[in-house]
DNA sequence: TAGAAATCCGTAGTTAACTACGTTTGTTGG
DNA sequence: CCAACAAACGTAGTTAACTACGGATTTCTA
């Protein structure tokens, strides 16, 4: 049921110290421990970890992974007011984000379709890529 | 027609270091120089910071970057095969952060509904953030 | 045509996010 | 029950990506 830091490292794919920095951040909770002092772990840590290396996949920092965890671990019981606050503002930023994305493929798209490998003496029409409005 | 690069720092919102840095970094081309030495750039220039900021926040890596350049300014008397398959991962890995961060914005967007202002003792369906597959 | 302001360059310092090291202490298979 | 192996901890080192410094030009402006 439950494992070591050794065994969740390896399941999620992170270095076994990062674990241990994680916890430091704050990213991780203090894990129960055995009697001797060893970290144990469960599947729901593994989804954690999981859920800070995409994060940061999609441009996040360890601070912002920090609120989100706000989010996605809210208490029931409180009063809720401000983790929504919090997820409200990621929304906003994630659908930014996508419409950041979509512009890259789509100008990227263009390229490839501009170019049928088939075809010869073409490229002419490509790299529209980031002539759009700045995000700040 | 042409700009100093404190100019073109303050347009496109970078620090004038970042810009040399960049330069050294093969991320901006080197520029034209007055016959004093002084860099000379245009708006194409401006822009192309700004891709660069823009490709960063959604968590390309300056290394990553300088490869969607080599797309963006493709040269079309070259082979085009080169670019094109650059262009084509970068696609895949462009959707696949679309994935990512649709399944983000879904749950986020779940938790706001779970939760509606109007409404005390609530807050239990949230936080589906991250229970998901692994994108390595 | 001074003198201030902006640039030049190399180099050194900073911040975020790990990653490794070394020693001591648990844990476990034979 | 004792090697061998894993984990504990603090601290130090690393990498990416800037950012600042400082002394020597160059450029603009009054």
């Amino acid at each position: 049921m439950t494992m070591t830091v050794g065994e969740l490292a390896k399941r999620s794919g992170v270095n076994l110290e990062t674990v241990r920095f994680y916890e430091k951040q704050r990213l991780m909770p203090k894990p129960e421990r055995t009697s001797g002092g060893h970290r144990l772990y469960t599947q729901a840590d593994v989804e954690r970890l999981e859920f800070i290396q995409r994060a940061k996949w999609v441009g996040f920092t360890l601070k912002e992974i920090r609120t989100l965890m706000r989010v996605r671990e809210a208490d029931p019981h409180d009063s809720c007011g401000d983790a929504m606050d919090l997820a409200r503002s990621k929304v906003n930023e994630i659908e930014d984000k996508l419409i950041e994305l979509t512009k890259m493929r789509n100008a990227l798209r263009k390229f490839l379709d501009s170019c049928p490998e088939t075809d010869v003496g073409h490229c002419q029409v490509l790299a529209g890529i980031g002539s759009v409005e700045s995000h700040a």
